[in-house]
DNA sequence: ACGTCGATCTCGAAC
DNA sequence: GTTCGAGGTCGACGT
């Protein structure tokens, strides 16, 4: 941790964070520049730098969530002295090609540690649990519904996230979304329905699950002659929650 | 800056940062619950909290480009004392409502700065540039193009990049992309073409102009009746600096 | 406010 | 390696 530093103790510091890949946090003022799938300029500031032990590197202005520029991990971390008295930070990419150079001309701290993290993360109620969801229970879908087969491939047209029948017979092509629905989504599962109907000379019904259908994707839908089915990730978390006591239970007998 | 806090001067530290609207940095052991979109849950690690002046909240682990927990600009954020020993920095966002939770049992260190960043960050060749540079030069596209209209809108179908004639009067609709075009792109562009062809009964041509063409989209383009015309970005970055030279040389007269 | 679309998207999984 | 879809996507712009 170093408070005000001039550019060599800096210089010096940021060298031993790299080699000893070290997480670094930089606060201080400068520019950069950006060459690669795009390319960028931003003028002098206050900024925010944050090197990872991954190799990944970050560059926040005080505003925004988003980094103003970066690199992804696994980027070749250089730092040198440029114009004599500016410390230059580069980070070089290979595939695709990239180079984000950030100039300092003053820094206001830096901070260097190493960080222990090996918890891990669990993010609830996605697509893939509301799959599982109406695994688990296929009348979240309709009653009578029986799911067949889990993401099936259908070729050029990509994949459905659920293929069923329907309490009649008829088949059923499901299409989850966790957010609201769109015509974007209507359009993806009219493809599937078209796919599976040049295969298959039998009714198919296609059905949107999802929380919500805006408004704008209800003209298409009845147009193309599909369903929706409304289901709350509220729903979905709650037949999981119960799966998850169940086997709990089993395993204590 | 404090190195080591306790959990007393830490809270009192935060307080002062959060009401004077500056840019805390902190390192610490921690975990983190976010409920909204989403559920998520994070064990205990070490990690990095950024918190700006504009209310956006960022947590990172010492891997990955992406933040592990966040809240956009403009969420409310608390502190307090949690279980009597744990800090709880709380950021509370109302539409729509999402809560994020970071409980911290040791602090490395936190960093309060004033950041001032006014600098105006331009990035070069958009497909927006992209859009430009054909108006520019037409002749990108193809000797005789002429284009007639920019982002024209086709009702459910979307919009255009660009609606234009041919140098036989053909009606030509062009689809602008940055990147490797690949079957959505292509779909997308034959949306919009199906969509004039249901209004004018004439020959429409359409075509994809980006960088490149995947492989897996050649079979679908050449199904649909698309064309493609290669640009490069390059070529692109050529004719918007030759028109801002123009633009420089008109003004010095 | 909602809807649409681009992004140096990033990330992961499947092939 | 490439390709593809999801994301608490974010952010910008339009209605």
């Amino acid at each position: 941790m170093l408070t005000d530093p001039s550019i060599q103790e800096a210089l010096k510091l940021l060298q031993k964070a790299f080699s000893q890949r070290r997480t670094l946090i930089l606060a201080g003022n400068c520019r950069s520049e950006y060459l690669g799938r795009a390319s960028s300029t931003l003028g002098w500031g206050d900024r925010l730098v944050i090197a990872k032990a991954d190799r990944s590197i970050l560059v926040h202005r005080p505003a925004g969530y988003e980094p103003v520029n970066w690199q992804p991990p696994g980027c070749l971390l250089q730092t040198e002295i440029a114009d004599r008295s500016e410390l230059l930070i580069k980070a070089i990419r290979s595939q695709p090609r990239e180079i984000l150079s950030i100039f300092f001309r003053n820094i206001n701290f830096i901070a260097i540690c190493s960080l222990v993290d090996k918890a891990q993360f669990a993010l609830h109620v996605t697509e893939e649990q509301m799959r599982k969801a109406i695994q688990i229970e296929p009348t979240l879908v309709e009653e009578g519904f029986l799911p067949r087969s889990f993401e099936e491939d259908f070729g050029e047209s990509g994949f459905t996230d659920i293929l069923g029948e329907d309490s009649r017979g008829n088949t059923v092509v499901i299409e989850i979304k966790r957010n609201p629905v769109g015509r974007d989504a209507v359009l993806q599962l009219n493809r599937y329905v078209e796919a599976i109907r040049r295969q298959i000379d039998r009714e198919i019904r296609g059905i949107v699950v999802a929380p919500k259908l805006r408004r704008n994707a209800q003209k298409l839908l009845a147009a193309l002659n599909l369903e929706f089915k409304p289901l709350s990730l509220e729903k979905c978390f709650d037949v999981l929650s119960m799966q998850k006591d169940r086997r709990i239970s089993e395993f204590l007998g």
